[in-house]
DNA sequence: GAAAAGAAACCGTCCAGAGAGTATAGTAAA
DNA sequence: TTTACTATACTCTCTGGACGGTTTCTTTTC
């Protein structure tokens, strides 16, 4: 309805279609049928099949990246705030991690300086985190170890049941403080 | 020249391929010219691009197994023998590694059954750190966090540099026997 | 405040190019 | 004779993007 409404949900059925069909089955049309719209009307939104991959990832890196600053303002953690909200937006969002791994993937397949806002990302974060009040190698292995949740999730190729995945979070925000 | 190697060969150029131009250009054609080998010679091999793919993850799969056990044979260890090899192998084996990022996409983009051989990789290898002698946990967040590095080296997306992943490679393995 | 004008937000078709896979005829070596 | 190819040509399908509309909103003018 709202004009900035119809972007966003184009680019949410461009990451549907990457999630549920594959990279391949990117093209036009299906993110055009997907949305509800012509592929005229999403020409129009977005000129090129890279200026939609773009906008896929600015938009999954702006919710990042706001996800994870009002987690750091709403902590009340003398030490260790980003790498605590950074694990605990990881762990506990399975949404944005959907929307990631799909913008990932067509960014990196598409064309690798796509991911240029998600580099920015993460140089911020570890930028953050290792000025995070706690032993920065500690603060690296706790982010890299989320991370790696990420990566057998993003191929889909081993998951610990969510029984382990509480251990280890609990462990990780645990040893934060320690 | 032999007649294993040839496919051998057709693999690592497809390899090749992914890393250097990206997964939309793995086209049969790209793959036979920079194996040196024509369309018709390539189709023989392989006689299906999800086929190439294929081939693909089963012999980087293989080569990775074959890797690790060596490593856990030759480990005088007597607890943690199967996470220090893989953390041991997964730094410091830029080769395969190469591979595998390759492969993963390739299989991701094509049809993700592909990754079946990665998924028996991961289970092993799961079981036997999870009954290696140390806490299964603390096993696990190690494997976890060589996997993180993973991740943003296949996405080329943060680089730590040297000094500071040997600091973590360092701590994770002293971690192991603490 | 109604009508006209213009801009924004679309729709639907067409086409050139590319790539997967097929077909086929031939060659070299073991 | 079989295996392991080379080389070329051809079919068939899909897809990005161009293009020329049309409708809906917004603003201006009288």
């Amino acid at each position: 309805m709202a004009r900035a409404t119809r972007k966003v949900e184009i680019l949410h059925a461009a990451s549907k279609v990457v999630s549920e069909r594959g990279i391949f089955n990117l093209t036009l049309e299906a993110v055009a049928i997907e949305a509800g719209v012509s592929k005229g009307g999403l020409l129009y939104h977005f000129p090129s099949k890279e200026a939609l991959v773009k906008g896929m990832v600015e938009h999954l890196a702006a919710n990042y990246r706001d996800k994870i600053a009002t987690s750091v303002e709403d902590s009340t953690l003398e030490n260790g705030k980003w790498i605590s909200s950074y694990t605990d937006v990881t762990f506990n969002n399975p949404y944005p991690n959907k929307e990631m791994h799909a913008g990932l993937l067509a960014a990196k397949a598409v064309n690798s300086d796509l991911l240029d806002p998600i580099r920015d990302l993460y140089n911020e974060w570890q930028a953050a985190i290792e000025d995070d009040g706690i032993d920065p190698v500690k603060a690296t292995i706790i982010r890299l170890a989320t991370d790696g949740i990420w990566l057998s999730e993003l191929f889909d190729i081993h998951h610990l049941g969510e029984d382990k995945k509480k251990e280890i979070y609990l462990k990780l925000k645990n040893w934060i403080n320690e």
